[in-house]
Formats: structure tokens, C-alpha cells, sequence
RNA sequence: GCCCCCAUCGUCUAGAGGCCUAGGACACCGGGUUUUCAUCCCGGCAACAGGGGUUCGAAUCCCCUUGGGGGUGCCA
């Protein structure tokens, strides 16, 4: 029997979340329900700074807004700093870590020792073949117990200094310009010279098979010794997070792609701790329409952004899955069993996605028009009731506009742009005064029609007589008209329209609209 | 600088050596329905980054170049 899958969702708590974050959540929850494991949050709360009560809160409340509950209640990183320290000290005790000051003025810090070998499977060190590193003559060599400072030589043929840990060079060599071997690591101790030219060792590189990249590799050579808990005294992300996913029994980590490299310290920390390595997924980035990575002025990348421009969190749900995903087959909108049932990490991609945003509208608009006609009424009822000209009409009008509206709308933020119904207080567009009122006979002729109405016509009989006295074809005027009337260029059938809007007020929303005009070009 | 990763229509993607004259969706452009707009239907435009290999055969495998991203913190 294969052990129960456990995944996590580990944000830290500032206020907004992000949608690479959300994706991020989404991708264990799908992966969670699909192997009918268990979803966990675990709260990144260690820097009080910005992790408020409030961003708690608002995370919560963006995750419970998409549907996406944890199984079990929120682990808080910020409880666990014992844990995290005592793990630490374990390690100095095993001689797996040690306390170290860089400098004089800095207070020591407890740094990791990267090992030579590994316990936990999961991950594998590979020997990579004989590495000979070139030095820059007369340049410092330090090898003492916190790693090997040197400086190497650029392809360029310039100074290129280096550093990495003990691990890093195995069996090195260190050999001067008559290739006399001035140091054996083998022998131990610390060594230092400015006579060596070359290091000769045997390169190994920690290998991992990541659920969608496939196999990644890193050369031990290039890693250094890293610090888990911080001169005062406070333990670094990359302890906690390895303790804390190791409390809480996760079995597979889904995470950003930005996260692969701390993913060989990771394994190495598991391994030294004696902790089960888990398997690990990473999920490439969402970048912007630019095709850049979102950055903090890219506002409108919470979710939070979203959800007030009036998206529903099933279509959010589902643009963000196919953002990186698919099915495999034609299908686009999945709800969410679907969705279950044909995730699989395999089909992730490996390259970054744009985030697009009229793509996302037109699911939206999709989702909307399956929602039952009572959903959607309550939706759009509450939308308007925060509207202050809503009050001008009935809720039942109010009913009949929103049936009328709803092939139209695409998000729920358009509802805000249904002023025109309710009184003459509305924005005339541009593009459409352009096309209804552009031309000096349609201008005119709406002018004909305006001083007919205040002449005590009704707005059917100066119609008429302004299509008569002007020879035009019937519905001629309609455009004019129904721009004069909405500042659209289209809407809902017009007679229709008509029955709804105020008659006593027509004049003043045809001379609002009229005096809005520059004088009309020549036609 | 060094290390790691990535690369198919404008965008999201299908494609795991012959099913590819490269499929779908959004967007866009035409046409039909609607006396407007939207919905709906039909049609069209549009891509394997470049160069070398391997192979009878390459979008698919290998190498190089270019371009992008990530990392290289006592940030997370």
C-alpha cells in the first residue's frame, strides 16, 4: 500500500495574495483530491512585520472565496520557532552544522555543513567525472573548516572568485605551476597559499527527479555552506521550511518554479536531520502581459483584484489551471471534478505562461452564462443595491434590465455600467457619439427631434414627423437616437429600452447629450 | 561573472521520430442570424527562434547560437 499523499500550501501572510501564489494552491489542491490525499496550509508568518492578524485574514478569505479549504487547521511558522531551533542544535551536536562568524563585528551565525553523503533516498549524489579548476597565479587559496575560498579564472581569462563548500571538491588536489600537489583534502585540516594555479577534484552533483522538470542536477562545487538560523538567533526560511513540511507529514511539495534551487538544500537538510525527502513538483511562473514577471507595480495581480472586478472564483479557478495545464485533450472549461479527475503533475509545462486576461473574460462569461437565472439575479441584485442610482428604478425593472443585460455582460463589474437606465446622470462614450451623432444630418436631425419634444410631442410623433419632413428610411433615426438616449453604441433592443426608461426625462438626456457635441463636420 | 532551467500561431496550448499540408481555444478579420449591440452559426488569418548534426524520415533526439527566466542573501 502506498502511503497517503499530503500536500501544502505554504504562503506568507502579506495582505494580498498573489494569482501565481493562488495557482500555486490550486495545483496542490487538484493534486491533493486527485490521489485522494489531504490539503494542508501552513502559514509563512515569520515576518511580523508585514504577517498582520489583517493578512492572515485576507489570505483566509481569498482562499475560502475560491473554494479551497484546508483539511486539517492552519499549521503558523511563527509557533514553531522551538522546533525549528532545536533541529538546528541537533545538527551542531552531530557535527552537522556549526557556529561560525564571518567577520569580526558579525555575530555568529549557525551554518549548515553541506554533507558528503546521503542517508534518505529520494535523491541520489552522482560522481560527474575529474573537474580541473584553473587558479589565478598569485591569488589567495583558503581552505578551512567553513568551505574552500578561491580564485578561479573567467572563460574571458579573468579573476572569477569562487567559494563552495567542504563537499564540493571531492578528493581535491591542490597543485602548484610544477604540478607538485601542494594539499590533499583527504589529509583534512585547513590549508592556505597564494602558490596554488590549479585544483583537481572529483565533482559530484546531487541529482533529484522533480515531478515536471525531470531530472535536475547541481554540482556540489557550486553550493556553499548556508546559514539556518541568523546571528540573532532567529531560524532562516529554508530550516523552518524543511521542519515544518517534515511536522506536517508532506509527501509531495508543489511549488514555484523560483523555489528549484533551494530545493538541493532542501534535500540535504532532510537528509541530514533524518527526515524523509518528499518528492517535488515545480510549477512554472505566471508572467505578465509584457511576458515579464509580475513585479510589485503590477497591481492588478491579486486575487483579490479579481474578485472585485466581478470574476467568478470557478472561472478564475478554471483559467488558472489551463495557465500551465491541460488536459491533454480539446477541453477548455472544466469544473471542478473535471478538473480533479484529469490532473496529473506530468501534464504541467515547463516554460512560463502569460497571464491573459481577455481570455479569462470570455470563460467568465462562459461560466456566467450557465449559472442559474436565480444565482445570477442575487449576484447582479447585490451588485446594484451598492449602486447609489439603483434606487431610481423597481428591483422589478431592475429584474427585467438584468435579463435583458445578460448576454452582454462578461464580468459582474459591467453591471456597475447600467446607470443609463436609471437617469440621465450616465457617461456618454466617445466611440459611440462618434458613430450615432459623427454626422451633421444625424446631429440635426436629433436637434429637429429635441425641439419637437419640447414642443409637447411625444417622442413617437417627432420621430415621425422629423423621418417625414427628411424623406428617411424607417429606423434611420435609431442610432441617433439610442445614443442620445444610452451613450452606447448598442444595447438591448430600443424599443424595449424605451419601455423602461423614464419618458418625462427623454429631452434631457437627448439635450445633455447634444450640448455635449462639437459643432458637427460638414457631411 | 558563475550555476540551473526554458523556447510551437499575438496569447494559452495539443504534439513524447512517420498519424503534421502542425490540431483546439481566446483575440482578430470576413459572412449569416439580430433593423443596433451582444449571443449563436459558418468561414478565414496565423506558429515549430536560428544554425548544425543523428536518422530512410525530426516540431519531437543531440550540439551550438540567440532570446527569456530563476538562483548566486544572516529575504521568503
Amino acid at each position: 500500500m502506498t502511503e497517503t499523499v499530503r500536500v501544502r500550501f505554504a504562503p506568507s501572510p502579506t495582505g494580498n495574495v498573489h494569482i501565481g501564489n493562488i495557482r500555486a494552491a490550486l495545483f496542490n489542491y487538484l493534486f491533493a483530491r486527485s490521489k485522494g490525499g489531504q490539503f494542508l496550509l501552513r502559514v509563512e508568518d515569520t515576518d511580523l512585520e508585514r504577517s498582520t492578524p489583517e493578512a492572515v485574514e485576507a489570505l483566509l478569505d481569498v482562499m475560502d472565496w475560491m473554494e479551497l479549504r484546508p483539511d486539517e487547521d492552519p499549521m503558523f511558522q511563527s509557533t514553531r520557532r522551538e522546533a525549528h531551533l532545536a533541529a538546528a542544535e541537533r545538527l551542531i551536536s552531530e557535527n552537522k552544522a556549526y557556529r561560525h562568524a564571518r567577520t569580526a563585528d558579525e555575530s555568529a551565525a549557525v551554518f549548515f555543513r553541506i554533507p558528503e553523503t546521503l542517508q534518505m533516498s529520494g535523491s541520489e549524489l552522482r560522481n560527474a567525472g575529474i573537474q580541473e579548476k584553473p587558479l589565478t597565479p598569485g591569488e589567495r587559496l583558503c581552505i578551512d573548516h567553513t568551505g574552500i575560498e578561491y580564485v578561479g579564472v573567467s572563460r574571458k581569462g579573468k579573476k572569477d572568485p569562487g567559494a563552495c563548500c567542504r563537499a564540493g571538491m571531492a578528493d581535491l588536489e591542490v597543485l602548484d605551476a610544477e604540478d607538485n600537489i601542494l594539499f590533499r583534502m583527504e589529509d583534512g585540516g585547513d590549508f592556505e597559499t597564494t602558490d596554488a594555479v590549479m585544483l583537481r577534484y572529483t565533482r559530484r552533483e546531487l541529482v533529484f527527479q522533480d515531478l515536471v522538470k525531470g531530472e535536475l542536477a547541481k554540482p556540489l562545487d557550486a553550493m556553499k555552506d548556508l546559514v539556518i538560523v541568523r546571528g540573532d538567533g532567529s531560524p532562516v526560511f529554508h530550516l523552518a521550511n524543511v521542519c515544518d513540511d517534515a511536522e506536517q507529514g508532506g509527501t509531495h511539495i508543489i511549488r514555484g518554479d523560483d523555489h528549484v534551487e533551494n530545493t538541493f538544500r532542501h534535500i540535504l537538510l532532510f537528509n541530514c536531520l533524518g527526515l524523509n525527502v518528499p518528492a517535488y513538483a515545480h510549477l512554472p511562473m505566471i508572467v505578465n502581459d509584457q511576458g515579464k514577471p509580475y513585479s510589485k507595480r503590477d497591481g492588478d495581480a491579486f486575487v483579490g483584484d479579481f474578485r472585485s472586478k466581478g470574476f467568478l472564483p470557478e472561472a478564475l479557478f478554471n483559467y488558472l489551471v489551463l495557465l500551465g495545464w491541460s488536459p491533454g485533450d480539446d477541453r477548455e472549461k472544466m469544473n471542478r471534478d473535471e478538473l480533479i479527475s484529469a490532473f496529473s503533475l506530468d501534464r504541467v509545462q515547463t516554460s512560463p505562461a502569460r497571464m491573459d486576461t481577455v481570455k479569462l473574460s470570455n470563460l467568465n462569461s462562459q461560466y456566467l452564462m450557465d449559472l442559474p437565472e436565480d444565482l445570477y439575479l442575487a449576484d447582479v441584485r447585490d451588485l446594484l443595491s451598492r449602486q447609489p442610482w439603483s434606487d431610481a428604478l423597481s428591483a422589478d425593472t431592475w429584474t427585467e434590465i438584468a435579463r435583458l443585460m445578460r448576454p452582454r455582460v462578461k464580468t459582474y463589474a459591467d453591471v456597475t455600467g447600467w446607470g443609463w437606465f436609471a437617469g440621465n446622470e450616465f457617461e456618454r462614450k466617445p466611440a459611440a457619439l462618434k458613430r450615432g451623432l459623427g454626422k451633421a444630418w444625424q446631429k440635426e436631425s436629433m436637434a429637429d427631434v429635441l425641439t419637437r419634444l419640447e414642443n409637447g410631442h411625444s417622442l413617437t410623433e417627432a420621430l415621425e414627423q422629423v423621418h417625414t419632413a427628411r424623406d428617411f428610411q424607417p429606423g434611420k433615426l435609431n442610432q441617433p437616437l439610442r445614443v442620445c438616449l444610452t451613450g452606447e453604441a448598442g444595447g438591448p433592443d430600443l424599443d424595449t429600452v424605451l419601455t423602461i426608461l423614464d419618458p418625462a426625462g427623454l429631452a434631457d438626456r437627448i439635450r445633455t447629450t447634444l450640448d455635449l457635441l462639437s459643432p458637427p463636420e460638414a457631411s
